[in-house]
DNA sequence: CCATATTTGTGAGCCTTCTCACAAATCGCA
DNA sequence: TGCGATTTGTGAGAAGGCTCACAAATATGG
């Protein structure tokens, strides 16, 4: 269905980053095409899977010959979403908090951190990445003053669940939550939760031995 | 299917997690029962899928009066392989690295840091978290000296392959990997990544409008 | 230009996962 | 004890995602 605002499913979603990561990488190595076998493999996806995944969105390919990396790429990015700036607000300027506001993957895809808040008052007028922090009261009006559409949430358990309500009063319109509690907040503003201790668990049912094998 | 060490798939393996955490809350409450409609209210569920998950490995609850709160928890943790220690070593004490270490989660679970490895000469020696930072080429001595059993991976993308076949040659069984590259390692040893620009660029999809309605 | 090799796009079908609905079991109370 | 209310455990079926296999299209080489 060659359609380029096709909407898909999460997991599609998160395997076309993975192609895009990989298509990046082929083209820094000089590469100008590629196929959906080669692609697949650097990206650990089955051939079939990419070439459905794509397909869903457009015919980018040439058959007996593959995939244009650099056609590809702008195409990926415009149906991620990422030709757009996205303004982003942390809340927590911690250890996860700082890494961060620093971790380069974030504005290298047109992620800004355009504040950082904190309850901890020591921590007020420090820097954290290039913004510096401010106290966690003016979370409203730092959302509201930069406009910011995303809030990421890399606080205590406890404060999460405030902290998400203001924001979401004050306009943001999606949010990614580093604490270990689900939030509670109108369906219309999506949550994407990363449980940093769940992961390390589902890795040890892994080893414990208690999954279905593959 | 009342067998208390059946497998299960992945997915089943991450909600068992949140029922756990689900239920230490009522716990600590000072709940005695709950039922499959609280618990999976609370953990974001349907009371439907907590009692398939459950009864994949018994018969917990009883009819016309729901789960134990006191019972349940040991029965869980057995399951999900938290009822021994596992010792992690963790490659990279930069901002994400450090944040890992301090994080009470791991501790809480059981997964105790043995190790902390940085190639930076001049972290060497300093602490990060409850142990001080060794140089990167100790992390074979690190693995073998602790018999640890996961390493993660805190460090930037191009480090992060060999890192992880050293690891493995030295006899780790799991890794969490936290670099945006795809591991190439035996398939006997399970890998489990968390790529935190994927997880923004998953929200921005469907913040974009791109997913399909729920 | 023709034959052979490659590679995409995709329909059909499989397999896993989730939902629905209800019988069976237990509770609470009179 | 008996009856209605509650809640689990689970079979049946729906839904969704993934794999397979192949026709269609393009490239390559003689």
């Amino acid at each position: 269905m060659p359609n380029p605002t096709r909407r898909a499913s999460d997991p599609v979603a998160r395997r076309l980053s993975l192609y895009l990561r990989g298509l990046e990488e082929l083209a820094r190595a000089g590469r100008v095409s590629t196929s959906s076998g080669e692609l697949a493999g650097l990206c650990g996806i089955s051939a079939a899977q990419l070439r459905k995944d794509l397909s869903q969105f457009g015919s980018f390919g040439k058959r007996g010959f593959g995939y244009p990396v650099g056609e590809l790429i702008p195409r990926l990015r415009e149906i991620l979403g990422l030709t757009r700036k996205w303004k982003v607000v942390l809340a927590g300027a911690g250890g996860l908090g700082n890494a961060l506001a620093a971790y380069p993957g974030f504005s290298e895809r047109g992620f800004d951190v355009v504040a950082v808040v904190d309850s901890d008052p020591a921590k007020v007028g420090q820097a954290c990445g290039s913004v510096a922090i401010r106290d966690a009261d003016d979370l409203e009006d730092a959302i509201r003053s930069e406009d910011a559409d995303i809030l990421i949430l890399a606080v205590p358990a406890h404060a999460a669940q405030e902290l998400a309500e203001r924001g979401v009063r004050a306009g943001v319109r999606g949010i990614l939550n580093f604490a270990p509690v689900r939030l509670n907040v109108p369906r219309t503003v999506p949550v994407n939760a990363v449980n940093l201790g769940l992961e390390l668990e589902a890795l040890a049912f892994v080893l414990a031995g208690r999954t279905t094998l593959r």
